[in-house]
DNA sequence: AGCTTAGAATAAATCGTTTCACCAGAGTTT
DNA sequence: AAACTCTGGTGAAACGATTTATTCTAAGCT
């Protein structure tokens, strides 16, 4: 089987008659080559369906337009989506990008930042899996990094993250508003840092509700039978409330395993949005994070980063929005409209950065 | 800002006190280099966290030990876990992967096509945004391609997908057995081969029961608007199959919309599992596809077309599974056991090809 | 000892681009 | 007309790795 090559610059360079040195200059719009030089080189393109090789053009330039996403797990929409977002503005750069997932893996994490440099990509933009994240950084990596949505333990990097205290604030201020007495808080560990700021927001803006916080940790099994534990001991809390995407789901279906009806028995309200989340009966009430923002952010920001700007690390916190729903208004008269938190507008803030 | 180089390959050899022709040896497990050499070429890496330049290595060594991936939109689940997947598999066959998304855009698929041969891959593995593939494939590319999930119009390529018509057979022949007398079926369009597959199961496997096929094509506000008025014209069937992820939210929502009670006024099932499916009250019966699966048989495909093995297209259907929950059972007796279709283990089967 | 052979390390060629230094010729200035 | 600037083009030197061909050394055989 004899696999046909690609044609090189060489051929198109003999096919019009010309030299490499001027098919180059065309193809990077150099603007010292007369029209009708141009002319011959593009057809030479077309008729021999030249493509530049990247590896070749970006061994000799030494421009990479080229940065590194590292996520923690493809398959959660929320980290698909940011992905998908960063995708087309890279494009609209001319950039390309090289995605990897950790697969919610530190020490995958740690390969993969390893092994991205190969690329010799102009920078990075990751979202960590936990905190240590500045330990399994290589030593010799010299492109900005960018971190976005998870707050590292360490200073000194660009962060994009949203308010986590702010919003989880909002939502338990809501309850306590609602006159339930007590609330418990669902997450999976206080050692990741969204975490911790969403549980810290929640008790600062509490007034008369008590709170309680459960870890039900990592492992989905173990926690579903710590969760049901709490929730077949009685006093009930009159309020639930999720800080995350997996012990939201974990707490839904536990709830409903156990026979518990939201919001009679008990109120429901979750940190991260989900489409089924309006579409249950009754809806969920939920912090909608800007995802699209965050990348737009970060983007901009690894942009700036890469061509040459430097400066003191900077914290971006984006707004997020409170969706209001049925699960947790005691009176269902409010639940129309004069409940809506949500529809404000993200908002962009600078903060000074400040770690844990 | 002085930027800091990645040390090279000349600059462990200097400091090792070889030739770059050694470290490169050791680096690549040659089997004729000293242990002693190797030792101290393996200290001077370390030493510099010196990693080697892809760009470099591919170009001199023409093996690409990398793939392509395109797929219409990251964002749709499937698609994420799609990618998640060959990404994994990929890491273990030592390949690197660069992922594009079309966003579900024709021409932007065909430009995607056209810049990832900048990057020499020895191998695409897409799911076609529509049948018209073949025609946005550059004529240069020489590549092996793997097609997922969607059907070419043109025959000559590699395939991975379900058995789209047999597994819709049997929801229809689910819903028939329910003794519904007639179904409306929802699908984007029929031009689209994966729901013309599915229809035309659908057709071929009731007895008793009519159907009715409804085009409600790609625009969600105009397929709203036709769903609304054919859900509003009396008699309202009995049931209806949606036949794609987009259709089957629409539908959700629009029934919802219009006070239809699920199964009570009229059965449901959807073809593509979505998470919210057993959240739901009741549960819908969905058909689910080996996801993983697919892009394991994809993977191992495109991996032997990459090592060279020659020889005719293969067209493999995987088997879907049947999950039937409480949208559609008219007895709820039933409900509980008899019906589990599901539970049947995914199967393979090679087919010869055949194209529409 | 003389001749071959195998093993271990290297020098140099090479991959496909970009870039730099240079050149021929036309136009312009003195 | 000699001495300059442009202008549009080219040959050849990189870029950092891998691969090939070559050298050198030491061991193995008559």
């Amino acid at each position: 089987m004899s696999r046909q090559q690609s044609p090189s610059i060489k051929m198109v360079a003999d096919r019009a008659g010309v030299s490499v040195a001027t098919v180059s200059n065309v193809l990077n719009g150099k603007p010292t080559v007369s029209p009708d030089f141009a002319r011959r080189v593009n057809d030479a393109v077309r008729e021999l369906g030249y493509v530049v090789d990247l590896s070749a053009s970006r061994l000799r330039s030494r421009k990479a337009q080229l940065a590194g996403v590292v996520v923690p797990d493809l398959t959660n929409p929320m980290f698909a989506s940011f992905v998908s977002t960063l995708e087309h503005l890279a494009r609209l750069a001319d950039y390309d990008l090289v995605v990897v997932s950790a697969r919610n893996n530190a020490e995958e994490e740690a390969d993969r930042l390893r092994k991205i440099r190969a690329w010799r990509p102009a920078g990075l933009i990751v979202i960590p899996c936990d905190g240590a994240f500045a330990e399994r950084l290589p030593d010799g990596f010299f492109a900005p990094v960018v971190l976005a949505d998870r707050i590292p333990d360490a200073a000194g990097f660009d962060l994009i993250a949203v308010d986590n205290g702010p919003s989880a604030g909002a939502v338990a201020a809501h309850l306590d508003q609602q006159g339930y007495e007590d609330c418990l808080v669902v997450g999976t560990s206080l050692l990741i840092s969204n975490i911790r700021e969403r549980w810290e927001g929640v008790c600062a803006s509490v007034k008369r509700m008590r709170v309680e916080m459960l870890e039900i940790g990592i492992d989905d099994a173990h926690g579903a039978q710590l969760l049901e534990e709490r929730l077949r001991h009685r006093p009930l809390p009159g309020a639930l409330f999720s800080l995350d995407q997996g012990t939201t789901l974990l707490t839904y279906c536990t709830m409903a395993e156990i026979g518990l009806s939201v919001p009679g028995d008990i109120a429901f309200a979750s940190f991260d949005e989900m489409e089924w989340m309006r579409l249950v009966t009754p809806g969920i009430t939920t912090v909608r994070q800007p995802v699209e923002e965050m990348a737009e952010q970060a983007w901009a920001l690894l942009l700036r980063r890469m061509t040459g700007s430097a400066g003191k690390p900077v914290t971006r916190r984006l707004r997020c929005a409170v969706e209001i729903r049925g699960s947790t208004p005691r009176n269902p008269l409010e639940e129309a409209g004069k409940l809506k938190l949500g529809g404000r507008k993200w908002k962009l803030q600078d903060e000074p950065y400040s770690p844990e």
